[in-house]
RNA sequence: CGGGGUGUAGCGCAGUCUGGUAGCGCACGUGCUUUGGGAGCAUGGGGCCGGGGGUUCGAAUCCCUUCACCCCGACCA
């Protein structure tokens, strides 16, 4: 029976060891996070992946709104004109855009770009809205979806079109725009850790891989299981360049005229795939349990058999009180080995099984995803034992990605230990400052530099690449 | 955009070489028995064999053409 089902499941879900990117594809599909559209390069995001969207919305927003944002909506179309304002912006995002040309019957005389980000617009809205230095700051964010032409796609990583937040500000002196550009990095790396257990890298970005446009790029990296960085979150600082090229003037303290100085951060729902890639085992997905949409799924055993389900909607009650996101699975189509396999396979965090077994012992049998550990809990003293056993493994997920992480992170010196290192987790390097440098371990290795930690302490004087002293303490990686 | 591959039931595939009534597994419907790790038996429904054109008495199968998707490279939140 055991060797039957271990077969069984075999089929479903590969292993990752033998191929990590189909491992992740069975596993979105099949915990019905998404189906693939009939859109070239888009997705379907159904309810269960929705819901984790939905979590990860509430877990930022909260925090946008206690650090004074407001949420604001932006039209999805640009005008050609005001995308080709700056100059830089235009160059770095003008391979990816998708434009409408034509409405109804009508050709355009001017073409209209599909968002890629909406940087543009929002300039173009503040430069109406500010009249001097009493209008600012203004902090508008906006959760919207974004389109951009992908050549090759994977669901949540990369597609076409997908949901995320942009964050837009505007202030009057530099030190604002800077201290705003680290405080939403710091938002983001909060919410990846603390309720994600996403254990996260945060840094600036190189010239080579900053956002089109921008003076200064940081970013939040995590590490998948296959040691291939994924850019998490940014956080821009614009200076003044927008603000010039779309005339955003204030009249400042002094009485004279003056560029804002704007910002602009995001994060999408590539989150979801990273705690997939992060957190999922080969039984699928293990999701932490302040981002899980069902923290806790009671299954009965032998339901039709008098009190299972009374005492199943009797410990529910008693939880969705006690404030947790419950589910009964009450199905009774399916095999209580089958609901076993499928919240499984969802990650859910913690399931109860109750059966007349369980109600004459008082107890329930309770499965935690993390370590897929089975024990009885005493069902008087569940509501008060249930917030330790969800803190643990809130905390286990993230001592286990972390402790992965830490050790795929190499200290590397030479262009030999630095190919070595990303082959499978994140190179840590000197790095003398020139593109020439990431240039060729783009070429060599196909990996490119991911961020310059702010905790700069030197771990060599000469750049790994090239030899030359070195400015800068930076990482590496292969990336998603 | 280069190189390789695949299109047959909702999904995964066999059948194609060697032309002869469209198959298998899973899923789905119905009935009974089950229920502590993906239940069993019985029975049923479902196909323009990617599209178009040819060859042939006859094409999923051979020929021509077209479309779509996937994988590997170059580009990317």
């Amino acid at each position: 029976m055991a060797k039957k089902d271990e077969k069984k499941f075999v089929e479903h879900i590969t292993p990752r060891s033998e191929d990590f990117s189909q491992w992740y594809t069975d596993v979105i599909l099949q915990s019905e996070l998404v189906d693939y559209a009939p859109v070239r390069g888009c997705m379907v995001i159904r309810p269960y992946g929705y819901a984790i969207w939905e979590r990860i919305q509430q877990e930022m927003d909260s925090r946008f709104k206690a650090t004074g944002h407001e949420n604001v909506y932006m039209p999805m179309l640009i005008p050609e004109s005001l995308l080709l304002k700056e100059a830089e912006h235009v160059e770095g995002f003008a391979p990816e855009v998708a434009w409408v040309t034509q409405g109804g019957n009508e050709k355009l005389q001017e073409r209209l770009a599909i968002r890629p980000t909406s940087e543009t617009i929002f300039c173009a809205m503040y430069s109406k809205w500010v009249g001097s230095y009493r209008d600012l700051p203004m902090k508008y964010n906006q959760w919207c979806s974004v389109m951009r032409w992908e050549k090759s796609t994977r669901p949540f990583l990369r597609t076409s079109e997908f949901l995320w937040q942009e964050g837009h500000t505007i202030h009057e002196t530099p030190e604002e725009a800077q201290q705003e550009t680290l405080q939403m990095l710091e938002v983001y790396r909060e919410v990846a850790e603390d309720a994600m257990a996403l254990p996260v890298l945060c840094g600036r970005k190189s010239d080579k891989e900053k956002f089109a446009g921008a003076q200064a790029t940081y970013s939040m990296e995590a590490m998948m299981q296959d040691g291939k960085a994924l850019q998490a979150g940014t956080s821009h600082n614009f200076g003044t360049n927008f603000a010039e090229a779309f005339d955003i003037q204030y009249l400042s303290r002094e009485g004279k005229l003056e560029y804002v100085h704007e910002t602009s951060w995001g994060v999408s729902t590539r989150l979801i795939g990273a705690i997939i890639m992060t957190h999922g085992d080969e039984r699928g997905l293990r999701l932490p349990p302040r981002i899980a949409p069902i923290q806790v799924v009671i299954v009965p055993i032998a339901a039709h058999k008098g009190g299972v389900m009374e005492k199943c909607d009797e410990i529910f009650a008693q939880l969705k009180a006690a404030g947790y996101r419950v589910k009964v699975d009450d199905r009774d189509t399916v095999s209580p080995g089958y609901k076993f396999n499928d919240w499984e396979l969802k990650g859910v965090p913690v399931r109860l099984e109750i059966g007349p077994r369980d109600i004459e012992n008082g107890v329930a049998t309770v499965f935690r995803r993390d370590t897929c550990e089975k024990a009885p809990m005493a069902l008087e003293t569940l509501t008060a034992d249930l917030p330790a056993l969800m803190d643990s493994i809130q905390q286990g997920l993230y001592d286990q990605a972390k402790a992965f992480r830490d050790a795929h992170v190499t200290e590397v010196h030479n262009m030999e230990e630095l190919g070595k290192a990303v082959e499978s987790g994140f190179a840590k390097a000197m790095w003398c400052g020139d593109r020439a440098c990431e240039d060729a371990i783009k070429e060599q290795f196909n990996a490119s530099s991911r961020n310059m930690p702010f905790d700069q302490t030197a771990i060599g004087e000469t750049c790994a690449c090239c030899g030359k002293p070195a400015k800068k303490l930076i990482y590496f990686a292969k990336a998603y």
